[in-house]
RNA sequence: GGGGGGGUGGCGCAAUUGGUUAGCGCACCGGACUGUCGAUCCGGUGGUUGCGGGUUCGAGCCCCGUUCCUCCCGCCA
């Protein structure tokens, strides 16, 4: 009689030499001598080699049995020959020697080869993602969220915060995203929507003297996806302070995002308090309100001297409202000229007229445009520029956001192209001072540019005496590598300051307590100043784990039109569910009673 | 809604830019092999090139339509 010890494929050790154990596992590989049978049996935790003799009278069924099949060995752990050592892996020192096997699930032959390095089609993973998470380096990744999210409760609980659930059935809320909507079956006609944010909850939560309040919270949007943006739904760390500045919640977030970066990577992160960039700053300097600062690469404005120069195609366009914005590159002269024409394509295809520029070549100051400007601009030009020998300036004209959003496009290129981007460092910033107000395009009119519901700079005097597009909001956002982490504000608490903000955007009192009165109606009853922010969670899992598509860090993802392949979701409803909820659907795609 | 890229055996890719029988690696099937670790060696099965039409002596490649995937713009307070 044997006593086996039951192990995980991850964990036997030379020390384990010459005890009985019992490994259950994925039959990962088998190397099949015919004297001689090696299998890597796979679990959660790593990888063991299991050595069946042909003596055994399992061997030709294990010889046989397809790879991915579930099988458990038990048998004596035999230190190997020292040239048989495999230095790869942990258990690599060990083998077990199987005297007994069961077969606990033979496997069909898999659409996916498990141990394979290229990336198999989007379509097939998502179909069978069950199969795709047995792949090393997703299941890496997966389990590493977990690990992510529960360091940032331990975090938070650390700070003196607590949890707390919100409903995922709520009311559909006007303003923001399209909202999921769920019929009610009990009350005809009606609908609750599912969370875009528990924004309203965690506001109530402070007003009922739960004062810190945190939740790893599923967010719910209907609108399309992109690389970073999964359709659908997306976790948050809903993070909300009563009496807090925007000065507290930064330090909570830097206290807790940093924490987490530097727990979870090897790369440099920026130590706080982090650089604080205001919304205009970083439009004019990076083109974009979520700027990765490990690009050197700095834009300038430069719309005054191209303005009074003979240079007529940018001086006409700037007559008529253009500006032209300066990309300054350092030492690329040298390069050829198929890549200025290259680059300049590219401008052409995100919807640039043109992309001028300037070399300077030693002396002298070449490109297609230099011609059109006197030397003592070319040396203005050099000076905003800081250019010397070696350096190229490219402008884009347009109207100013299209000048930014171009000239911020083509500066992340360049920064890729030629290689400037530090892949060993989180940079982060805060954009903070964001526009309350903006002018809507279409109307003309003054619009909320953001959140209505944040803490205006100024208080009420600013909205009563300040012209309202020159009005800041305490209202920001995290920015790591180029990606929006986080948005967050210090709230707007007093109702008549509320009210006063709708009007300049054209709201009457009634329209405020139509839409918003539950939050309204909670304040008139002593509701202390609060404050808050959501650091995305998949997100950081996604630059944690160098991904460059946030499904790579979700155990279930849905494809691109928000359609979930393994389980057939959004799915056809039988007419009795429709009744029941009184609902009828115009088209083709109703299933008959009883399917 | 708009723009870019893509769809070739089960999987990942190629096809000298319109030219012979559509190749390669992995997986799979059969055989050999007692120390491999992405085992190796020998042999084999498997393709209506997403779908429909067109141009041509000839189409995986060109044209038109359509569909699916993906990236981006719009959208995401």
């Amino acid at each position: 009689m044997h006593t086996f010890r039951t192990h995980t494929c991850g964990q036997l050790r030379s020390s384990d030499a010459a005890t009985q154990a019992r490994l259950s596992g994925w039959i990962f590989r088998k190397r099949d001598h015919g004297g001689i049978l090696f299998i890597d049996l796979r679990d959660h935790y790593g990888v063991t080699q299991v050595v069946v003799h042909p003596s055994r009278d399992f061997f030709e069924t294990i010889a046989k049995l397809p790879l991915e099949s579930v099988a458990t060995f038990t048998g004596e752990v035999v230190l190997r020959a020292p040239e048989t050592i495999n230095p790869e892996l942990p258990t690599g020192e060990v083998e077990l020697v199987a005297d007994a096997c069961l077969v606990e699930s033979a496997a069909e032959a898999t659409p996916i080869y498990i141990p394979c390095e290229e990336e198999p089609s989007e379509d097939l993973r998502l179909t069978y993602r069950f199969l795709d998470l047995r792949r090393e380096r997703v299941h890496k990744n997966i389990l590493l969220r977990s690990q992510i999210i529960r360091f940032l409760r331990e975090e938070m609980w650390a700070l003196g915060f607590n949890e707390y659930q919100t409903p995922i059935l709520t009311c559909s809320s006007p303003e923001g995203a399209r909202d999921y909507l769920v019929p009610s079956r009990v009350h005809h006609g009606k609908f609750y929507a599912l969370p875009q944010a528990p924004q309203l909850f965690k506001q109530l939560l402070m007003v009922s003297g739960f004062d810190k309040y945190f939740q790893i919270a599923p967010c719910f949007r209907d609108e399309d996806s992109r690389a970073d943006r999964s359709p659908g739904e997306f976790y948050q760390l809903d993070i909300e302070m009563s009496y807090a500045t925007q000065d507290d919640i930064f330090a909570v977030v830097e206290k807790v995002v940093g924490d987490t970066f530097a727990k979870f990577s090897t790369k440099q992160v920026d130590s706080a308090p982090w650089i604080r960039i205001p919304y205009r700053e970083a439009i004019l300097k990076y083109g974009s309100d979520k700027p990765d600062l490990r690009n050197p690469i700095v834009l300038f404005d430069c719309t005054q001297l191209f303005a009074a120069s003979a240079f007529n195609a940018f001086a006409k366009a700037i007559e008529s409202g253009a500006v032209v914005r300066a990309i300054p590159v350092k030492n690329i002269k040298s390069k050829p000229r198929s890549f200025f024409d290259k680059l300049g394509q590219y401008a052409q295809t995100i919807g640039a007229k043109g992309l001028g520029y300037l070399v300077w070549d030693g002396e002298n100051v070449k490109g297609p445009i230099a011609k059109f400007l006197k030397p003592e601009e070319l040396v203005q030009l050099a000076r905003m520029a800081g250019a010397e020998d070696g350096d190229v300036l490219f402008f884009v004209c347009d109207k100013p956001a299209e000048a930014a959003r171009i000239a911020g496009d083509i500066r992340i290129k360049l920064g890729k192209d030629l290689g400037l981007i530090d892949p060993n460092v989180f940079k982060f910033c805060w954009i903070v001072d964001f526009p309350f107000f903006e002018t809507d395009p279409e109307t003309g009119a003054v619009c909320f540019s953001h959140n209505p519901f944040s803490m205006p700079q100024g208080g009420p005097d600013a909205l009563l005496n300040q012209n309202p597009l020159d009005i800041l909001a305490y209202q920001y956002d995290v920015v790591c590598n180029g990606i929006e982490l986080s948005s967050g504000a210090i709230r707007n608490h007093r109702p008549e300051i509320l009210f006063k903000a709708f009007e300049i955007a054209g709201y009457p009192k009634e329209t405020v307590y139509e839409k918003f009165g539950c939050l309204v109606n909670a304040f008139k009853y002593g509701a202390p100043p609060h404050g808050g922010v959501a650091p995305g969670v998949d997100r950081m899992v996604m630059l944690l784990t160098d991904q460059e598509n946030i499904r790579e860090v979700i155990a279930f993802p849905m494809n691109q039109k928000a359609q979930d392949l393994m389980m057939n979701a959004p799915s056809e409803v039988t007419e009795k569910q429709l009744r029941e909820l009184h609902i009828q659907v115009r088209g083709k795609n109703v299933v008959k009673p009883n399917q």
